[in-house]
DNA sequence: TATAAACCTGACTGATATAGTCAAGTATCT
DNA sequence: AGATACTTGACTATATCAGTCAGGTTTATA
């Protein structure tokens, strides 16, 4: 079980960006410099964070990236979705009147995945990005 | 975000083992047909979670696995650890002076993972081997 | 004691997804 | 005009998973 560095790396240019945000939109190569991600795949992040409205982008000379919300409403369940960075601890398919295992039951365990997928995914339904910056405050750079 | 086969096998055999258990071993094979597992992947599990002291076996004919502990001692972590399913939300390493993404500081977001992996894993501290049973009493099959 | 059931082990492989890189743009501020 | 910065899409190396396969060893029972 595993979280990806695309998700990873989402959350943390955002906090990022949120934290230089009062002042000028952020450029990604600043992002980059500063939080150590490869230029070029922070461009992908971006372009799907900002076809999901979590961020908007300036174009030209002292452009970059701003925040499309207030920190406060930008939630981590909307950062990873925005990224498809999906929590899946089942395969079998949720809704379906098919069960698991190609059985036409469910299987012995597949509540609990259900579970531990909402237990999970609570956590990050109640985490925002203001959260983060705060986490943050005390740091300088 | 993904949990693996393995651990979701793992935990689904442990439970139909716990089911039968009170009378006689259980054999792999029985398993395999019952929850739709590959006998070859079950041996390989089963492997771990006998180094793992969670099962013993009985060898020969009419022989098996059985459990090695009550099942409300067995608890969901105990399973994961046996057969490596781990929860990796960072790569960072946890205890070392070095931060993340090779810079000397912690990153933006090490906390907040720190904080994931704790809500995860108790999550599966809680469980037990014995709830899931519990969970599936009223089953035929 | 032979034999078959069941455990045990390690090597191998196809498929998939991730984590990037690379290249060639387009827009816009100064 | 030109630099800066966004935008897009194609490409690729690597790793891991999920599972197969082959060749064992152990032991209950007939």
């Amino acid at each position: 079980m595993k979280l990806t560095s695309r998700g990873r790396y989402a959350v943390m240019a955002l906090v990022d960006l949120a934290r230089f945000d009062n002042i000028n939109p952020v450029s990604l190569r600043d992002i980059s410099l500063r939080q150590g991600i490869s230029l070029d795949y922070l461009e992908q992040i971006f372009s799907k964070l900002r076809k999901k409205e979590i961020v908007q982008s300036v174009r030209g000379t002292q452009g970059g990236y701003v925040l499309n919300k207030k920190a406060k409403e930008i939630k981590l369940t909307n950062i990873f979705d925005a990224v498809d960075e999906k929590v899946k601890t089942v395969q079998c398919k949720k809704d379906s009147k098919k069960g698991c295992n190609g059985k036409p039951v469910k299987c012995l365990t597949h509540n609990l995945w259900d579970e531990l997928e909402n237990h999970i995914n609570n956590f990050f339904s109640e985490k925002s990005l203001e959260d983060l910056v705060k986490d943050n405050s005390d740091r300088r750079v």
